[in-house]
DNA sequence: CCTCCGTACTTGACAGTGTCAAGTACCCTT
DNA sequence: AAGGGTACTTGACACTGTCAAGTACGGAGG
């Protein structure tokens, strides 16, 4: 494994365990066995490490999504259970992920362009669920809610105080798997009810 | 203004003008013309502050959706409201709230407390919604349905690319509504089709 | 072969940070 | 008047990100 590679998994490393506040530019050099500075060499300063994370993590969540719209089958429920797992895989990811105030993603070309991938996979899932062309606002709109969906509980999945809240003794799995059921029936009701102009009002 | 809330109000204002990592104790003390050790005094350390903030912005936050829900009217969209209101009105706040990696929640009782006064309103909002009896799994799902709804989007609104990614020329506040309508709808529409099983496979 | 140059680092320094420890001022109780 | 708690301040320590300057080395051009 070359250098960049051990300098960027200690850093994803510490993210999953600590959060990525944990993260120290001489932590992650000592962990790859190099000198304080090392780092900056490859990613330039602090938030050059996280935005190479947040594309590396866009990257896998467009790839899992991707890969889910080739096949056959209920996209909706699947990408769901894609973006979660992605999620709860890669925590370290995730984390660092949405947090444009450390990884400034302004600033990042490669990191939009990956998330940018993301969110396209999700427009598609949002047509094919619907069965029919979109005008634009309501494609953002659809796709908001359903990213909006997905992120919420994801990030309350993993950081967030929802699992303390479930009543004790739920499986987690099992809760997971019956929210992303009823999310996805939900939306199919709603899309099948669009056409019905007395529910839309 | 006593020194405790002078010392609140000025990580609240860096929170939200460049996000809790860049609140230091230092800093606040400076900005409250105090020695940089006597915010240690009121808050233990710096994650006694983060949880201070915490703890005062879910108060707000179940306020608001107490209020709607004192109120006749049509809880689901007005709760989503005060929620997504909440969270622009106060973003300094809310980046802390769900943020236990640096708030300490599991030390902090009253934070805990306050975030379930919320919790609980969501819930009660919840059953109004279905207008039936729910289960506790029932209950404990939609519940986690909402708050990751509300919660996603607020997220993604304040912090994460969503904003960027609407269709330029999209009114925020024009998309915002837009948004909690076809929450509601949708959630409405559920409510009212879970009587039928034959949707519920 | 020697020089030049860019890449990949290292070493050193500086200001800023969280936090422990100890000191000081003041007010309230006894 | 004595004691004790509250609300700070001052000082120190190890740690941080980052700038600046060095060192090693491998290849290209003369």
């Amino acid at each position: 494994m070359d250098v960049r590679s051990e300098v960027l998994a200690a850093a994803v490393e510490i993210c999953a365990t600590e959060g990525p506040d944990a993260v120290s530019m001489r932590e992650v050099a000592r962990r790859s066995g190099l000198s304080h500075q090392a780092p900056y060499h490859h990613f330039g300063d602090r938030s050059g490490i996280f935005a190479s994370i947040a594309e590396d993590g866009f990257s896998k969540l467009a790839d899992a999504m991707n890969s889910v719209l080739a096949r056959d089958g209920n996209h909706l429920s699947e990408c769901l259970e894609a973006y979660v797992g992605i999620a709860r895989q890669y925590p370290g990811h995730f984390r660092v992920m949405f947090r444009q105030d450390i990884c400034g993603t302004d600033t990042h070309e490669a990191t939009r362009i990956a998330a940018d991938r993301g969110f396209n996979a999700l427009e598609v899932v949002v047509e094919r669920a619907f069965a029919r062309p979109l005008s634009t606002d309501e494609k953002a709109v659809w796709a908001s809610v359903l990213w909006s969906q997905a992120h919420g509980f994801s990030a309350l999945l993993i950081d967030g105080p929802l699992v303390a809240k479930l009543p004790s003794g739920t499986d987690l799995d099992e809760h997971i798997a019956e929210f992303i059921r009823v999310i996805t029936l939900m939306i199919k009701n709603q899309a099948r009810l669009e056409s019905d102009v007395s529910l839309r009002k």
